[in-house]
DNA sequence: AATAAAACTTATCAATGACAAGATATCGCC
DNA sequence: GGCGATATCTTGTCATTGATAAGTTTTATT
């Protein structure tokens, strides 16, 4: 019994490699923020999971399933950070939003190339829109509602906001808006005073 | 005379081309908008143009040399639609920001796509910072200060919200906020609810 | 008119994603 | 406990891609 775990447990490591969907994805997820999006390749991620280059098609049938199941796993981790500041407010909740952008810049990225990721994937779509319906709560606890502007104008002007201020944060387009006239800020101060 | 003008004319025109540079961009252009950013393949391209897919190695050196070209031509025409309605205001403004990407969602991505064009090349370095110094005149135009925020947060507020509003926009991320109880909004006025 | 330079084509190369066919391990069932 | 079915993984191959070197044709210079 004891060898039969111990057989179970080292053929689960070796050969069959036992759980190679979740190594290609620790796998994708290395490359992706140490090269970037382009280094995303089937090949590559293969060939650093350490398996030949069409394992991945019985895990994921292609590329783009790959990619999708990565996209996937960043939807879930951005939901999961954005849940518990929700009650707080909609400026701690954009901090994070933007944190986890700045943090996971290539997974954030990929979280939202719709060509290389196939947003037909059930569960990319179930992921994603959780982490929309966080906008959603977030909209719902703001206590200061303005009578003039409709509800979705103000999740998609906050929304908007907190995106584009994480992508812009990504692409370094934000850094020459932190030395203005001789003054230094940090791009975390820059954003917590853009989000005010 | 008549006759050296005809052949100049037609020479300019077939072998050589004469103004290959332009037709490139044109066709990638053309491919961009109808089969989107992953149509873009220098044999695509060059293919477009009847031409072969060396061709374009005088003019851009590779493909990222054409895309940042064609991505220079698009700061350079929402720089051009930007001008005339700073004076007016942010609301405007950022109307104009996003429209321009809604009606050319191709090109705008590409603008922003920094893994295939070359942030190093100068023209679009030059363009892409004279969109940015738009921004600048802009918030310099505001008459309302907030003296508690910095410049430069108010500069990335106004940008991030407005590049945000266009990079969901275009992924169709907005779509699920404008049917909201019944009701129905076009994206328009959604994005001019926003925008307040 | 002759020579130099630039534009363009052809041919080739390494690398990629997909896929078919085969080998090997796991699992269900008896 | 073993055997057949199934899933996993490898090997080999294919069409396609971007880049580049070598050769050809046009344009520019003098």
């Amino acid at each position: 019994m004891g060898l039969q775990v111990m057989e179970r447990q080292k053929s689960k490591k070796n050969y069959h490699h036992g759980d190679l969907r979740s190594a290609l994805l620790r796998s994708a997820r290395a490359l992706l923020e140490q090269q970037g999006i382009s280094a995303l390749g089937l090949r590559a991620i293969t060939r650093h999971a350490g398996v030949s280059s069409a394992a991945a098609v019985p895990h994921f049938g292609n590329l783009a399933g790959l990619l999708s199941a990565l996209a996937t796993t960043g939807h879930e981790e951005l939901a999961a950070a954005l849940e518990p500041v929700l009650e707080i407010g909609a400026h701690a909740a954009g901090l994070v939003y933007v944190r986890f952008a700045i943090h996971n810049p290539g997974l954030f990225t990929l979280m939202f190339r719709s060509d290389v990721i196939d947003r037909g994937d059930r569960p990319l779509a179930a992921a994603s829109a959780r982490t929309s319906h966080m906008l959603t709560r977030l909209i719902g606890n703001m206590t200061d509602h303005q009578p003039q502007r409709t509800r979705s104008g103000i999740r998609a002007a906050h929304w908007g906001k907190v995106h584009g201020l994480a992508v812009l944060a990504i692409d370094g387009l934000l850094d020459p808006l932190l030395s203005s006239q001789g003054e230094d800020m940090s791009l975390e101060d820059l954003l917590d005073d853009a989000l005010r």
